[in-house]
DNA sequence: CTCCTGTTTAGACAGACCTCGAATCAGTGC
DNA sequence: GCACTGATTCGAGGTCTGTCTAAACAGGAG
């Protein structure tokens, strides 16, 4: 389960320079990105991905996310599926508890989609 | 160009060095982040967001856009609707036409959090 | 004023989404 | 083997979303 062929899109593309406001997005490619924003334009999933990417060790066990939530187990658990499909986290059983860590590549890619012109030039102040 | 009350959230507040992987997400600002991205979460909003944005002047009128996309004009009228209401763009009609551009503080607002941790680049105050 | 073009609003409908309870799968320990 | 805990899958509900057609609104031209 845990090689599967991801959906997720080949990170080394092209897209690592493509800041959206660079040239328009063809049908394509929207049609590959949006997916993960939406993914993302949840609260649960956006502060699922947050506690994930901060956890300890950067992995969190569902046992430290379900607490989090005023939400059932299986609401979480299908939010965690959501995100894993999308690529955006991974996951790995160990004995009896489920690991989750974020993939750290597509967060990049999204943010460099939306950012401004990167690479080009940080610009400190 | 002129007004600036917008219903957008202020970039200047926390936000702009928490990238996401730095401390969790509470609630409330899950709540306030998640339909930002929940915008861009579709293929029609993200490529019309990208056209707006790579236009000329920067700014894009509806007529420039209707022809991109294998949709009526009501619907990409929708989909602009729902961008504007987020505070993704913003618009202003001059005579006959509705023109568009993008607020690129929320697109770079977004970019930040997502971000790994650049943080310190754009820098307040 | 009247017509025409560009844009938005209103209403409707099929499909997708979030959440839950119940059932099932996966490991550990008695 | 059996019971127990952690996690997921399944099926169902109510709601939200994307798209359309029809109609209304806003300006410019004749």
């Amino acid at each position: 389960m845990s090689k599967q062929e991801l959906p997720v899109v080949d990170v080394s593309e092209a897209a690592c320079c493509a800041p959206l406001a660079c040239e328009p997005l063809n049908a394509a490619e929207a049609d590959e990105l949006a997916p993960l924003f939406k993914a993302i334009g949840d609260p649960v999933r956006l502060r699922l991905l947050s506690l994930i990417a901060c956890h300890e060790g950067g992995e969190a066990c569902v046992c430290d996310l379900t607490g989090a939530f005023a939400l059932t187990a299986p609401t979480i658990s299908h939010h965690l599926k959501v995100l894993k499909q999308a690529g955006l986290i991974d996951s790995e059983r160990r004995g009896t508890w489920v690991y989750y860590w974020i993939n750290p590549a597509v967060l990049e890619r999204l943010s460099a989609i939306l950012g401004p012109r990167q690479a080009a030039g940080l610009v400190p102040a």
